[in-house]
DNA sequence: AAACGCTCCGAAAACGGTTTCGGCGAAGTT
DNA sequence: AACTTCGCCGAAACCGTTTTCGGAGCGTTT
């Protein structure tokens, strides 16, 4: 009558039943014991800790989180995987939830709205505490909803409605600092060459840009922002095109690294000097292409990780009852390397 | 009697008991009805099927993994999340699983043995079904040990001991192929300036290198490899260097595409032709590297995507009672781009 | 009318832990 | 000597699901 089911090949390992048994406790007792419960003698509990050892015996988080009805774990639901965003979220996130004893559970939607959807069910049937949702731009994405059982923070990407608790770095404000700072170092004429208009982090970091100049009473030298594409190509020629139209402007910023890294290659060539005759701004800190080119680019750091990082104390915070809403700004910072500073 | 434990706060969702009870049917025909098993009349399963639906039931997979003996989760333990090499891996791996229903529990260890082994413990409380071990360099790494319950595929960075399977990229060809590729296009008076000497890479791709030129009976211009670091200031210096005492050769392998820029700028700044005059390589197929200087850089590709789905499916194949052993040596690809074909 | 086969359903065991609560000695109290 | 107190331990319920196996109901055959 006993063993109806079994499964059959399956090797399984050492069970708390066995431990107590080679102790000579109950499982009831063996449990107590290694969880450091009171109601245990010092002497017993030393023995079940030693056969629990010498088994090497691995307590069953499943068995566990299907009693107390928490896993331990979260979700980690990105839309692209490649991209350079949501890497240094994901390691901020990681590194929040490591200190602890809490798992992440990664899926990669690739920006396709049935994958998500899919992955979502599988996340929630594994009973995730939480769910962290990284995008790959900063433009507004679909919320997950309301009626999800568990919480849910957006991170990069903000989600559509405002009733979600969404993070973003704050795109308006680094371009404002990034022209403050060139401003502070005595540039006046400065002209924006930034990167695919359809980018709310294009559209908004010229809007910064603009404000700041607008508050420095200084103009925008071209009149305009110049869109094209995140490219070194753009800042190629987009560099061309402004030197010959404005040759007496002092200062460039750009909205990536990489089309900085195209302005500057352009620069070079043209026999002007930078910093000297024209300052060179980027957007990203990718280091890879900010921290060793000549000169080296002074550039926003967008601060993801520790934007990761926030998303999973507010996770934490929400899963204990404490939720947020609305989309929350965080700061950039401005790293000053030697294409605006001559010293550097 | 009933309800002797209770966790206390944790609102839980609805379960199958729900559904049964709603669908007037018990538990074990509700599941036979949800798991399309057969002794179940088509009528009494669409009612379960609708119950289901309506109240929005997820069923708890700790649950069923708990009884089967199996998570349907994987682990992937990296040594280096910031780098660009488990990205790609671990973007084949989640490709691999993802199409079936396995899910990816992250750890990241930072190159940490202590926490690497902390992380070791949770995945194995957590019964996954296999891990991945993916490292940060092509050097090899200690071993996890034999006696691990379940199945593990060290990736990118091979195990030391041979005993375990390792999938690691075929440097040395690599190395091969691109002056292969060099000599077959019509160079002769080819040097070779490659990264840090410290790492398994550099050596191996200049063995690769060194080889292909004794095959094709060519030297070794400058008569050795000349290693420095992985980064544009070694590649502008060593090229400088290079040319002020070996003017006429008329191509250069680097080690790295940030060496292979490096080397480019300094060669359009001494108005050298490329390729026309000097061919120049790569190595990594680092996009935002490659593909957008000029010219666009001849790269090695080492299909690290592929390595991910690779070691995905040889742990399919562990997990699935048939192990592989040793260390497997996957192709490189060379990509042909302009700075070693005047015709792109 | 009895025997049989078939379809559909439900009781119950099982997975591996945690927690509650009652019991049992031994020591202390009166 | 009887009663209380206290420390330590174990039986059993419970989490949510799957699977087995017996049984009920019903139609068909001899």
């Amino acid at each position: 009558m006993t063993e109806v089911v079994r499964a059959p090949d399956r090797h399984r390992g050492p069970t708390l039943k066995d431990v107590a048994r080679l102790a000579g406790v109950s499982v009831a007792t063996a449990s107590k014991a290694l969880n450091g419960r009171s109601e245990v003698h010092p002497e017993t509990r030393q023995r079940v800790i030693d056969v629990a050892e010498r088994i090497s015996f691995t307590p069953n988080t499943l068995a566990r989180s299907l009693l107390v009805g928490q896993t331990g774990t979260v979700g980690l639901l990105t839309n692209d995987l490649e991209g350079r965003f949501s890497l240094p979220i994901l390691m901020g996130a990681e590194d929040a939830f490591g200190t602890g004893k809490m798992s992440v559970l990664l899926c990669d939607a690739r920006g396709d709205a049935i994958r998500e959807q899919y992955h979502l069910r599988a996340l929630l049937g594994r009973r995730v505490d939480g769910l962290i949702v990284v995008g790959s731009s900063t433009d507004p994405r679909p919320s997950l909803g309301q009626e999800l059982p568990i919480p849910v923070v957006y991170a990069y990407a903000p989600s559509a409605d405002p009733r979600d608790a969404s993070l973003v770095p704050d795109n308006v404000a680094g371009g404002r600092q990034i022209v403050d700072h060139l401003v502070a170092t005595g540039r006046s004429r400065i002209a924006h060459v930034s990167g695919d208009s359809a980018y709310a982090a294009a559209r908004e970091r010229a809007q910064g840009v603009t404000e700041a100049l607008a508050g420095a009473g200084l103009p925008l030298i071209g009149g305009q922002t110049f869109y094209g594409s995140w490219t070194e190509a753009w800042g190629r020629s987009a560099t061309h095109a402004l030197l010959d139209q404005h040759p007496d402007i002092d200062a460039l910023v750009c909205g990536s690294d990489q089309v900085a890294r195209g302005a500057l290659e352009v620069l070079r060539e043209r026999g002007v000097k930078v910093p000297q005759q024209i300052a060179v701004t980027g957007f990203d800190n990718w280091e890879v292409l900010s921290a060793d080119s000549r000169p080296p680019l002074t550039t926003v750091d967008m601060g993801l990780e520790a934007l990761g990082r926030l998303a999973a104390e507010r996770l934490f915070a929400a899963m204990d009852g404490r939720p947020t809403a609305g989309e929350e700004r965080l700061p950039c910072r401005v790293v000053v390397r030697g294409s605006t500073d001559a010293g550097l």
